[in-house]
DNA sequence: GGTAATTTGTCCGTATGTATA
DNA sequence: CTATACATACGGACAAATTAC
């Protein structure tokens, strides 16, 4: 029972290496699609699917007509909790993505005080210091 | 310029209202693929992107050979934190997806004291109440 | 145990639309 | 205006996993 890796997944790993080894500083571009199926020898749908995940994921971010780019990481600003406070961390919704101004693939960190949330943080922004 | 909703999307929204209305409760089967293309009349890779969406967000849960499920939710168990620790969320890799036994689009709760992760928790099963 | 049917996963081809440079 | 790049959408074909019988 040989374990086989789908193609896409393949390519994903590829592309981790060659963020990890430096070849794609976060920032710059990674080939186009089209550039990338020349390289690896696969298909579209293939080189699709593993940008989907790389976003999903937040690796990386696309922009139509430009490209796709390593993901700058932020220094996440701190925000003050206190006792009594509830944390959990969700996905947005896309009304909360457009309001927050998020990429793909980037959490919520929400605090409630009494069952309401008092705060709706982008999580690779902020961070939660219990005071 | 006026506003146009691609198909993937209105399938999206379709197959929300439907969750919501009660007609998929959670743990159940959405129709197949072959279904949906049926029902809807639009391609396979339109229902397809439809649900990877629908993946990404943690709303299904798709198995091969079985379908897409909606997604049951969890009552979050508390875990205490307490003063000094720093609170932040991320998503799994895919060793954590598979050490934690973690479904796709489920971000990880993850605390941290003098630097280190001293808790990496399921975002979908866990809350933290500050102590 | 084995086969067939069902369902999702992968891969490819083609075409057209939209955004950016 | 043109070229490049990603987005959307249809289609076919076969592979792999599961389930029913």
């Amino acid at each position: 029972m040989t374990v086989y890796e789908p193609a896409y997944r393949r390519l994903i790993r590829l592309i981790r290496q060659d963020i990890k080894a430096g070849e794609y500083p976060p920032g710059s571009l990674l080939p186009s699609e089209n550039r990338l199926i020349q390289i690896h020898g696969v298909g579209r749908e293939t080189v699709r699917s593993a940008l989907a995940v790389l976003r999903s994921t937040g690796e990386v971010v696309t922009i139509r007509g430009v490209g796709s780019q390593v993901r700058e990481t932020f220094d996440r600003d701190d925000e003050p909790v206190t006792k009594g406070a509830r944390i959990i961390a969700r996905m947005p919704t896309d009304e909360e993505m457009r309001q927050l101004d998020m990429t793909p693939g980037v959490p919520l960190l929400v605090v409630e005080r009494d069952g309401r949330e008092v705060a709706v943080l982008p999580a690779d922004r902020k961070a939660l210091i219990v005071k």
